[in-house]
DNA sequence: TTTTAAATAGAAATGATTTCTATTTAAAAC
DNA sequence: GTTTTAAATAGAAATCATTTCTATTTAAAA
């Protein structure tokens, strides 16, 4: 296999604590689907993820995906992406502070991009309409720089 | 009536004229729909919508609200509120400039912000990852004056 | 080991949104 | 003002991602 794995074990024992700290059992099936996240750099939609633990497990329930999908999202282990086609899509990223994403619209790659605007924002709303934010979505969608050289990356997802 | 509606032959004579620049044609119900919204501060469901529209028209299918709506909003007459429970909803912002806005999680108002980012980030993403911005989302959720006022807003939508 | 609360499977339900087809209607052409 | 025609609509039905439900299994605490 040419892919340069990062080792499991690693993984496991790395998330087994933080899954631990939150007061999340660890269980074969979350390890695997953080797996699968950690070791795709695309965001990926429930059914895929499904279709991929499949092959590791043979018997496991869409709902067991969609579950801990949201889990994980809620308590900021994993992020959602916000798309047009109003499916969920999931994706792991290292980065702990606050960013925001930068989402390929023709290969579905996400980076970062350490830029946010929020101070600015939280400042503008307390000054002039006086209100309180609790949060905020702040997502670029564009081509990548692949995508853009490849040839001119048009195909939309 | 205590509440000073805009004339509606004026409204729909200014919406005739932008409804026929988009070719589209000027039905009494699409009419309808931009009258409920620009007398809404609120950003409003579909269904919401439908049912306004069946006291003024009787006769009227949801899929009807729905593609106007997303029509109206392809041609950014009206906005989508991306909300967190995964519905649809709309809104009119008669400014038409490139903005974004603060969302009250209680009671649904919509408000400006004059403030975008925009230029930064494009920045950002053509030099330090080389990609093409095609569109963005920026919302900021969070409780408006009025609710915070009233008590402490906490209830959400 | 035993206990127990969390996690899971699988089937079924949900419900917002979309599709489909026949009918109606706005507005262009006459 | 009629006729024409392409767009818009009604209403029923379908779709399909997501959620709920219940019985069973399992991680991990005792």
């Amino acid at each position: 296999m040419s892919t340069p794995k990062i080792q499991n074990n690693a993984i496991d024992t790395k998330f087994s604590k933080i899954l631990r700290s939150l007061n999340l059992k660890i269980t074969p099936k979350r390890l695997a689907i953080l797996d699968i996240l950690i070791n795709e750099s695309l965001y990926l939609s429930p059914e895929e993820i499904w279709q991929r633990m499949k092959k590791q497990f043979g018997r496991i329930g869409l709902p067991t995906i969609y579950r801990n999908l949201e889990e994980l999202s809620e308590r900021n282990i994993i992020s959602k992406v916000t798309h047009p086609n109003r499916q969920l899509y999931y994706y792991f990223c290292p980065n702990r502070s606050h960013h925001h994403h930068f989402v390929c619209l023709s290969c579905r790659n996400v980076e970062d991009i350490n830029f946010c605007a929020f101070d600015e924002l939280q400042k503008e709303v307390k000054r002039k309409l006086n209100g309180k934010v609790i949060s905020h979505i702040l997502q670029v969608n564009g081509y990548c720089r692949n995508c853009l050289n490849k040839k001119e990356g048009k195909n939309e997802i």
